[in-house]
DNA sequence: ATCTATTAGTGGGATGAAGTGGGATAGAGA
DNA sequence: TCTCTATCCCACTTCATCCCACTAATAGAT
C-alpha cells in the first residue's frame, strides 16, 4: 500500500530518487505514464500489466480509442530503478507534467503520482475547499 | 510491449534508427504500411502475418472494407534492420506521412507509429485536451 | 539526552552504449 | 557502361548508467 506525501529533487540528469518507503513494494521494474491533471503515474510493472492487457484490446479502427491507447501506450515508459534508488524521467513526461527541481511523489495505494511542486499544491488547496461536498458524497457511498 | 515515444532523425539516406529499446521487441524483419492519422504504422512480420490474415478473410463485396485491405496492403512494405538498428523508409512512405528530418516514433503495443514531429505534436494536443473525458471512460472500462 | 552507526537523498565523474552522419563498395536498372 | 541507391563500415557526439562521495536525517546504544 503506498500512501505518503514526499518532496524530492529531479536532477540536472533527469534522475529522481524514489522515498525509501517507496523501494520495496515498487520493485525495480516500473512504467511511469501520462496520469490525468496534469501529473505522471507510476506503476510497479505487475500492475502495470494488467492495465496494459485492457488497453490491448482496444480496437485500433474507432477514433476515441485510438487517441486513448496512444495517450496512455505511447504516454509511458519503462524504466528501472537504479542502485541508489533512482528513475529516469524521459523528457518528453518531464515536459508533460512540468518537472522541474523540487517534486513531489505521493502514493496512491497501488500507484505513484509524481507532480510538479507548485502544481500539487494548488490542486490540494482546490481538493482542500471541495472536501466538504467529497465526504458528502463518499457518505452516500457508504465509505465515510 | 512496444511503449513510449521517441524523437529520432530521418537522415539524408531515408534511414530511421529505431529506439533500442524496441529492437529485441521488433525482430529483423518488419513491415511498414500507411497508418491512420496521416502516420505509418510498423510490425514486426510476426504480427503483420496476424492482420494480414484478418484482412483477407474481410468480405470482398462491401467497397469500404475492400478500400481498407487496399489501403493497408498495397500501401505495405517489407524492411530490415541493419547493423546499426535502422529502417529504409520508402520514398512512398515518406511521402505520405511527410516525413522529413525529425520524426516521432511511438510505441502502441504491439506496433510502432511513425509521425511527423509537427503532426504529432499537434495530434497530442488535440488529445490531452479530451482527457477529461477520457478518465470517465477508461473508469467505465474498469482501467485506472 | 548524547553520541555513534547506518540509511536516505543528492551531486558529479567515468565508462559504455545509442543515435547520427558520411565514405566506400556492390548490385540493380537505364 | 554509367548512374543511382541500398548496404556495410567506421567515426563522432551525446546521453544513460554505474560508481563513488558528501551531507542530512534517522535509529540504536549507552
Amino acid at each position: 500500500m503506498l500512501i505518503g506525501e514526499y518532496l524530492h529533487t529531479l536532477d540536472s540528469k533527469k534522475r529522481l530518487s524514489l522515498p525509501a518507503k517507496f523501494r520495496k513494494e515498487v520493485g525495480r521494474k516500473v512504467v511511469i505514464t501520462r496520469g490525468l491533471d496534469q501529473c505522471l503515474f507510476m506503476f510497479p510493472v505487475a500492475t502495470w500489466r494488467g492495465i496494459a492487457e485492457k488497453l490491448e484490446k482496444l480496437p485500433f479502427g474507432q477514433a476515441d480509442t485510438r487517441g486513448m491507447s496512444r495517450f496512455l501506450l505511447a504516454g509511458a515508459a519503462e524504466g528501472e530503478v537504479d542502485g541508489a534508488g533512482r528513475i529516469l524521467i524521459p523528457e518528453f513526461l518531464k515536459e508533460f507534467a512540468s518537472l522541474k527541481g523540487r517534486v513531489v511523489l505521493a502514493g496512491v495505494s497501488d500507484r505513484v503520482e509524481i507532480w510538479n511542486d507548485k502544481t500539487w499544491e494548488e490542486y490540494k488547496r482546490r481538493i482542500e475547499k471541495s472536501a466538504e461536498g467529497m465526504a458528502q458524497t463518499l457518505g452516500d457511498m457508504g465509505i465515510l
